[in-house]
DNA sequence: GCCCATTAATGAGCGTACTCATTAGTGAGT
DNA sequence: ACTCACTAATGAGTACGCTCATTAATGGGC
């Protein structure tokens, strides 16, 4: 406990060498090993122990760069997510209109779940559920904030002028995360009741439509108080 | 595959007498050993075999009365869910404002997981998620079918009149549906960010707020147009 | 060049949800 | 009362994610 010096702290010196390199190879040998192993066959279908043999590590060596499973496709799928926030925040940008400008960002984060359904189903279950004290898990909610902050600011800009800041930055705030889940819960599947709507893209637009508009009339309300 | 007449058919006979008696009653010393041990120790730290014994069955028997340790927990508490919407329904009724009305409504529904926090978000999880084919999961889903029409109808009352029904219609479904995705991500808990609202009753009423009067505006502004 | 404290890596073992071949029980037909 | 087709019940077995005591590798001090 108490901190002498000594070699343990010699060894956070600046140049840990081949050691720190061998680590860094293995967690992308891992890395890449989930990646390819779960586009190929799917989440549920791929055993930990094959991630292991992909990667050329040890069954239990997987554990040390990943607490479970359900982390290596966190780690695997943030980097997705990642991709889809600044694509879509930068078409955001281009749009005046604030119904447009909220969609084509959260359609940019739908869009990528085409290409593999399930995992991305999977990953929303583990990022809205996994435990609360995972790494990954940690890094995929910061970039959920990351998100609806890009909401916030695209419905602060379109908040009309002499309102409250600090009420506009609420209420933008919650909307954001009305619109975060209503995109999660499409993205989640075939959830809610029997519907299992044939158009996402459209049925998602029509939410954001309406929590753009409530956003607006609540700052705007308030003005007439004022 | 052929049906003939035999005996086979017989058995579907009014009365199966004590066979079908002892089914029932094996699924309802299922039923109440895994409502006691959930609430007692919580859904992680119980064991099927656990509920098998208390129940007075053999481990593997306890799989012919719930295809998953999730259905269990689904099977308990949709009883839960049905009951909280028929509170929040009763509630809903006696308010004038569509705020006040949706607003009981998915409080009584958030509301009921205050028992067991830890829980309810596995039921959260497991009724978002979980595998299409199960049948206490297909009836939780029509019980988030039956509130969202709740929350659809009192958002109906409010309409002005003079709009397409079919759009009104539409638009509170989907209403209806974001009101839900709210109340489901707040109930999954520490989920968006680094939030970690300290007053959920709040946030939902907030959120519940700007969605209905994103519902009145979406409708209200089809008038001007027509 | 050797020592050895420290940490990375290993893989057999474990716990638990779930399966399935086998056994027991039921009741309609005769 | 006996038969026997059928299904409910059983519990040892399996699969798999994860653990942890043990071993291997590293590199700073001398």
């Amino acid at each position: 406990m108490t901190s002498r010096p000594g070699r343990a702290d010699a060894l956070r010196s600046p140049s840990r060498g081949r050691r720190e390199r061998g680590m860094q190879d293995k967690q992308r040998r891992i890395f890449d090993a989930a990646t390819s192993l779960f586009a190929e066959r799917g989440y549920d279908a791929v055993g930990t122990q094959e991630i292991a043999e992909r990667a050329d590590v040890a069954a239990g060596t997987v554990f040390r760069y990943a607490s479970s499973k359900a982390e290596l496709l966190l780690m695997v799928y943030n980097r997705e997510l990642r991709d889809a926030i600044d694509v879509g925040t930068r078409a955001a940008a281009e749009q005046a209109d604030p119904i447009d400008s909220v969609d084509v960002l959260v359609q940019a984060v739908l869009a990528s779940s085409a290409r593999h359904p399930a995992n991305v189903v999977a990953y929303q279950r583990e990022l809205l559920f996994g435990p609360a004290t995972d790494a990954y898990r940690t890094a995929g909610l910061a970039l959920v904030g990351e998100l609806e902050d890009a909401i916030a600011t695209r419905l602060i800009a379109a908040a009309p002028v002499g309102v409250d800041d600090a009420l506009v930055r609420r209420e933008a705030d919650r909307a954001a995360r009305s619109a975060f889940a209503a995109l999660s819960l499409l993205l989640a599947g075939p959830s809610t009741g029997a519907h299992q709507e044939a158009e996402p893209t459209e049925e998602l637009r029509g939410q954001v439509a309406q929590i753009v508009r409530g956003f607006l009339a609540t700052v705007t309300s308030t003005i007439e108080r004022a």
